[in-house]
DNA sequence: CCTATGTGCTTGCAAAAGTTAGCGATTGTA
DNA sequence: TACAATCGCTAACTTTTGCAAGCACATAGG
């Protein structure tokens, strides 16, 4: 395992999804260009090897979290972006309400109980809907 | 008003000490406990092999995205969270206090549903740090 | 007693991730 | 015409992931 070095200070320049059928690698091949870097360049800086990068941007390699981390410190995105790219962020988790956010972001509670709390919720807001349309 | 049947006399076994699990594995273990799964139900929920998971909560293994996404639904927990916890995201807060704001802040709640999810909330939160475990 | 079932863990093995060496094609420059 | 440097890519290799089979231990039940 190589080290990653972790700065904290990524300053987020994330841009919204230009094409929403792009893949992760097209995604981020259209990052690495619009950065002007070359793929030794940006893999250099990534810590991953050259072949590699290609092979992730022409998606014949599906990255690790790790790698997928240094790729986004590298391109100056958001990890977020780029894992909701690469399909493993639930990108509707943005369209949920902040209760059901907070509630699945709580450590502390068991996944029962994030069930329970998230159907009372569910429950509450049909509830109102109903009554106040009719 | 309908009538909601939610009890928060939950039997559910909870972890020991409020401190923040080191790593990725034992945050998934104290999940997977705090649910009252077995090693194997949560691997046959999750759709991966139990000697799998058994080896990533003792941290031999270093889950793919797509273990920790599976993992993630079968938690049901924000996938953020576990890669928060994996050290892969930056740490924005994911503070338990997020949830009493989020469903203070909530205008589609009533004041009376309002408090009823936070007692709920607070029940659990009492119930897990309350109960030791074994 | 023995069988059955549930718990987590160990062991090899196929497959995928990831690297090093090197290819042909370009560009610039002497 | 070299010659060097850079581009992305291929091939062969090493390392790690993830799984199937099976181990040891515990709790029951007949």
């Amino acid at each position: 395992m190589q080290e990653l070095a972790f700065f904290v200070s990524v300053p987020y320049m994330a841009q919204k999804q230009p094409d929403p059928y792009a893949t992760l690698g097209e995604f981020i091949k259209r990052q690495r260009e619009l950065s002007q870097l070359s793929l030794r360049q940006l893999a250099d800086i990534c810590g991953i090897s050259n072949p590699y990068l290609s092979q992730i941007e022409r998606g014949l390699r599906t990255p690790s979290s790790m790698i997928l981390q240094s790729l986004a410190k590298g391109l100056r995105i958001s990890a977020e972006t780029l894992y909701t790219q690469a399909g493993i962020l639930d990108p509707q988790e943005a369209e949920e309400s902040d209760v059901i956010k907070a509630v699945m972001h709580d450590p502390d509670l068991s996944a029962r109980q994030r069930e329970m709390m998230i159907d009372m919720y569910r429950s509450f807001r049909q509830v109102n809907e109903t009554s106040s349309s009719t």
